[in-house]
DNA sequence: TTGGGGGAACTAGACGGTACAGTACTGGCC
DNA sequence: GGCCAGTACTGTACCGTCTAGTTCCCCCAA
């Protein structure tokens, strides 16, 4: 997979370079000097490697859903391990609240929002790869503990939505609207994470495990 | 208060022209010339009104803020009339979501999202006036069914905080990655509404009222 | 009530300065 | 000899200023 070839080398180098000059500026804003500069490259380098500022634009965004997987994983590891329901469940709250308000991927969001009218495929493609991903595999999980009977559900899916909607509604968007880093101490993201575990299962548990 | 001179009139005819125009490219991306020619008036005259672009862009995102007192009337309006508490939150929930899915103000939310690291204080400002404000007034209402034995919370702002989250994390997301207007039906509205409403009580009745 | 005058507000567009996307060229390094 | 850094270049776009001529509004005198 990982071809250190220099063609793939250089590559990296420029994306690794451009992720941040986009970030800070947005689409418009991101120059293409800056990302040569900043790769140590030259600008005839950049456009060898990505035909023009929106390839590589797009190239920057579509590289990143591939984190969705860590999050699916810790998903099914969490909640299939037949223990404290509450337990787990708080848990996972807290492993999405950590991976979710990390800053870099803050940042991304905002990018992805804030051009998903100038490129609509790029938006709906993060949020299917993404978002819908990792809400899908929550709701299998969720399905599977509705059938042993420790939750009652009729629709594992709104569940789902359900349980991330009390955990980071407002986190995040704290985190969005307010550009500093440090909203949130360890502690308060173990408050909330909790807060949320706590609602939803007293909206979802079965009665007969309380 | 309608000042209809024309130095009054020629103001709202830039700023309404404006609007569209940075909310379709973004703050960069806007373009004072084209914001002259689409409120038909002079260069001259927009910075005889606004001293800068920057000016410009921050009064257009501060007139909005006024909005939110719609909702906050709504929120003492429905809950505080001593009917049925399920029919309310329904009611409620429904008339958050209408007035927050608005394709105009979706927009805006985008924008300010994407200019926020640009213009932290218009950020906050916009945070605290629309969001933080109606989740005060939301907690508040809340209180009062509280002490009335009706809800079942220790924490009111928490409980506003868990409503709202249940009921916009999803279609809010949803809309903003996706560019369309047209996501949702009113049924579509109907349905989450109830859904979040239900989940809610389910979380936060008292347990004498079931 | 009416009919100007005075002066502020406005229009149209050019302009300087800057920034940027993308291309072309040159000289050096492997 | 081929690849790449560095950089100059082209064409475009845009902010904010400036000039010069025009229109509108308000007040006051007849």
């Amino acid at each position: 997979m990982e071809d250190n070839g220099r063609t793939a080398r250089k590559r990296a180098q420029i994306l690794e370079a451009a992720r941040p000059v986009f970030l800070r500026n947005g689409y418009v804003g991101a120059s293409m000097d800056e990302v040569a500069a900043l790769a140590s490259v030259s600008k005839q380098t950049v456009y060898k490697h990505f035909t023009d500022k929106e390839q590589l634009f797009t190239s920057i965004i579509m590289d990143t859903t591939a984190q969705v997987e860590g999050l699916t994983k810790m998903i099914t590891a969490t909640l299939d391990d037949d223990g404290d329901l509450a337990r787990d469940l708080r848990a996972l709250a807290r492993g999405f609240l950590g991976a979710i308000m990390e800053p870099e991927l803050l940042r991304l969001r905002r990018l992805v929002m804030a051009e998903a009218e100038r490129f609509p495929d790029l938006g709906r493609t993060w949020y299917e790869r993404g978002f819908e991903r990792s809400l899908k595999t929550l709701a299998a999980a969720f399905g599977r503990l509705g059938e042993r009977g420790v939750l009652r559900l009729d629709d594992p899916e709104l569940a789902a939505e359900h349980f991330v909607g009390l955990l980071l509604w407002i986190p995040v968007n704290k985190a969005m609207f307010r550009g500093g880093n440090d909203l949130y101490a360890e502690a308060d993201l173990d408050r909330l994470a909790e807060a949320a575990a706590g609602a939803f299962l007293r909206a979802y548990a079965s009665p007969d495990t309380a």
